[in-house]
DNA sequence: CGTTGAATTGACAGCGTTGTCATCTTCGCT
DNA sequence: AGCGAAGATGACAACGCTGTCAATTCAACG
């Protein structure tokens, strides 16, 4: 292995000071244009990357955040951790994995602890970590920053969310307008923002097209695809039938679908099942799932954008709204 | 903040200079019991963590360690995260995500420069990159310790895998065992052992149950659903249709099923289908699916356990085989 | 052309740990 | 007791960078 490439190396070729180099590396003000050139050159020239250790441990910062999860979905969190790598690339901030066990009564020790031995020099959270009160309070106290992933607080924080209820409304505008009107919901996990948004959305919709709410359609999930099954199980099975579910998420969306296939049900025509989040899974299930899609990636990359730049400059950062996108596929249509 | 707790704070508590302290941290030798139990009791009480980046610095270790994947599987990658991340924190190392293009004419690029900049003490290679001829070469250059997780070549280098041929095989006899003697294969993508230690298990099955081996029967993949359900249009679409379908993976499986459904087909009365991996999708879409588990987060674990061992004690580490289990569903079955 | 304040640059001391090497103990043996 | 070797401990200089603050250069103005 080479010897490594130094910054006094950089500065002694670029005919500066070592600190001036730093300067420009950290785009730092107060370096005359032409300078910044020339340095920009040597380091390119030398191939020079500062050393992570030596910068942290000069510049009292770990150059790291750290990704807060205790989510079960795989497909959601590595979209979330590569656009937080990409963001974080750019900056030349290090990501590190902190998978967490939210109901767990040692939830807040394991969070001390990491933050104690790591010194992160801020945090993303991911549902429904996002709304652990003790966390937010005890972050504040530490003045560390974080950035939220789809909190239920939005007003309160930094971070970025899609319009969840209107996406919910959005898909219930589409169940109607294939005529249906009996309409089925399966919660998500109580845990989670989501959840209410996304029964808040359906029933905005019933309201809109003046469908009452009927409580026997609504009925109690966790996102998980077993969930969806008891779920749908109990709605397929009522003495009158929905002729549509919307389950709030993709997984469960699955479930009842092969609950449908099972009691020898068709898809759409029989009964018509969306979803949420666009996971490939639901292009994966037959009939391809109708969905909402939720950019995960890109909500990584805007919160973990918007952590760094506060970081930076040591102000609050804000809570940014990104477009989502239904996804119409067959396992929607009118009634057969 | 409190302010930090320094190496120095806790030999003046314990009574020694700042180098016995570290002696203890590091497990070294050459201290007397009594200090040790002194010592300890003083980090303890002061709940003293090493500033990693001091640490790194000066011991110039990175108590890094880098995983390098291009892999589309969310469900496996997280898996081996989990167990990584596992053998990780018990002995005070960190890692870091590595997303990588391996086809990508920059590949080694991208690689040459990730070390460079953070240094790792090791890293972990999951498949395909396990077999990047230039990158193990390179290694052995910069004499970077490496652990393979199911990589080609498993007699050269350190890391886990388990008996994918035999696995293969295994499933074979089981839908032998059902009566099949059409059995067809979705193979996977050509850069993966596990597409060619799977088809020799396909083939391996065959031959000792005296079926002709057919080149009809078997068709390319890569692992994706979409090309699960190429391969099912081909195989489903012979004039002498196999009755079962083994794909070299779930999400190939997936894909099959999806096809039979649309064909009108039965599964498992017209064709058994089954898959490889244990995907928890392998479990939400209908029928079941019957798979092979490959323990992929014990795999992450190990792989990174050998990887630690290996350059703590800076010897080379060897590869170990560990066990896989098949799950039998329902979307296999005699011909109904 | 001198003066002044702002912009730019540099010298140097840390940051918190470990490596090196010197020193001091201890122990076994004569 | 005296000696040598091995074991235990400590002093101190790195490690490679950034913060601080002083020094220098520059621009603008009277």
């Amino acid at each position: 292995m080479a010897v490594r490439v130094r910054i006094e190396d950089v500065a002694e070729a670029a005919g500066v000071s070592m600190k001036t180099v730093s300067r420009v590396l950290n785009r730092e003000p107060n370096v005359r244009e032409d300078t910044r050139v020339r340095v920009q050159a040597a380091v390119d020239a030398l191939n020079y990357k500062p050393h992570p250790s030596a910068r942290s441990l000069a510049g009292h910062k770990s150059y790291l955040v750290a990704l807060l999860y205790d989510n079960p979905s795989p497909n959601y969190l590595m979209e979330v951790i590569a656009g937080v790598l990409d963001a974080c690339e750019t900056q030349q901030y290090n990501m590190m994995m902190c998978p967490l066990d939210f109901g767990s009564p040692t939830f807040m020790n394991a969070v001390e602890s990491m933050i104690a031995h790591s010194q992160p020099d801020g945090l993303i959270l991911t549902p429904p970590i996002t709304d652990a009160p003790a966390l937010l309070k005890r972050l504040d106290e530490l003045e560390l920053a974080y950035a939220s992933i789809s909190p239920r607080k939005q007003k309160q924080c930094m971070g970025v969310a899609i319009d969840e209820t209107r996406a919910a409304f959005d898909m219930m505008q589409h169940l109607v307008s294939l005529g249906h009107r009996r309409i089925g919901h399966i919660k998500g996990h109580p845990e989670h923002g989501a959840s209410d948004w996304r029964l808040q959305g359906y029933r905005d919709g019933l309201q809109k097209a003046g469908i009452p709410f009927d409580p026997d359609l609504v009925v109690d999930g966790e996102f998980s695809f077993e969930s969806g099954v008891r779920g749908a199980e109990k709605l397929l099975q009522l003495r009158e039938r929905p002729t549509a579910i919307f389950a709030a998420n993709d997984d469960m969306a699955a479930g009842v679908i092969g609950v449908a296939l099972r009691l020898g049900l068709r898809v759409p025509e029989d009964v018509s099942v969306c979803g949420f989040d666009n996971t490939p899974m639901s292009l994966q299930i037959y009939p391809p799932l109708t969905t909402v899609h939720q950019p995960s990636r890109d909500m990584g990359r805007i919160a973990a954008l918007e952590l760094l730049t506060a970081i930076r400059k040591r102000d609050a950062g804000k809570m940014l709204q990104i477009p989502y996108t239904l996804k119409l596929r067959q396992s929607t249509g009118p009634l057969g």
